[in-house]
DNA sequence: AAATATTTATTGCACATGCAACAAAGTCAA
DNA sequence: TTGACTTTGTTGCATGTGCAATAAATATTT
């Protein structure tokens, strides 16, 4: 019956994930604005549209877990900085053909490796216990299904 | 060469992290507020509350994750509401005493199975993949140090 | 003791966010 | 074709956030 009285947030599996997340996102994100001047938000939609070719906000809503509203300020925020360009998918005007501008290019040009040797520390961190962590997280992100 | 073309967000572990936490997070942060109408910083004022005794600001943000103005807003807004009370410490003036009221005790004995169930869900999907995550977790947060 | 430095909590400010409302374009049905 | 419905992207609004500045209390130094 003590049970709940026992209860320690610091093994609470939910918030030790957002922990974690949070630390290595804001880690992250303060090398990216630091060198690069651009934000999370900024650097997905530049990572996608480098991967991707021309896609429409729809395409990295439903790709890159944002919100419509949140792609549609960086893309703004990105244009107005010269990286990308924003035109009139012709085929349906509705459509956004957003595309990475040549100075777009050699940006991501520049944060690809950075991102890499991030990517990288983490691993060596972590050692042979990567893979049990990525394994975790894909059944979390049902992967799969 | 083409290494840096090949580059995957969806298999990039800092984006994979910070998606599963975002996801968990959203879901755990809507059934509170749809439940109790508490937010993710105020359950972890509670709850902290509840198994710390009286507790400075200073201390919930050395051991919870939060900033101190976001624990002072949170506690602003459980005071509020009558789940907590702000008080002098007489030893040291400048401290808080954080305390939970009745109401706040009834709320977070109402909350904690509700968590305790929500964990639950998440380590059953994981099976037996819940060690290595939780390893995994554990030396990206420095517990050891 | 007096002056200076440090610690604690709050608040003002600028900014990011999610959600809902919206306009424009397209689809579908009759 | 017309009218209703859906989809796409942007924007207004309310809210949450981090950071810096601040005030009050305490600690430290001389």
């Amino acid at each position: 019956m003590t049970d709940a009285n026992a209860f320690d947030l610091n093994t609470f599996l939910p918030y030790r994930l957002n922990a974690v997340a949070g630390r290595i996102s804001r880690a992250f994100a303060e090398r990216y604005r630091e060198e690069f001047g651009i934000s999370i938000p900024e650097w997905r939609v530049l990572v996608h549209l480098h991967q991707g070719g021309d896609v429409s906000v729809r395409d990295i809503e439903a790709r890159v877990d944002m919100e419509k509203s949140k792609v549609s300020r960086a893309a703004s925020r990105l244009e107005a900085a010269g990286y990308i360009t924003k035109a009139v998918n012709d085929s349906d005007r509705r459509l956004l053909l957003l595309r990475l501008t040549p100075q777009g290019e050699a940006l991501v040009a520049r944060l690809l490796p950075v991102a890499i040797a991030y990517q990288e520390e983490m691993k060596a961190k972590l050692g042979p216990l990567v893979e049990g962590l990525e394994a975790g997280i894909a059944v979390l992100l049902d992967d799969g299904k």
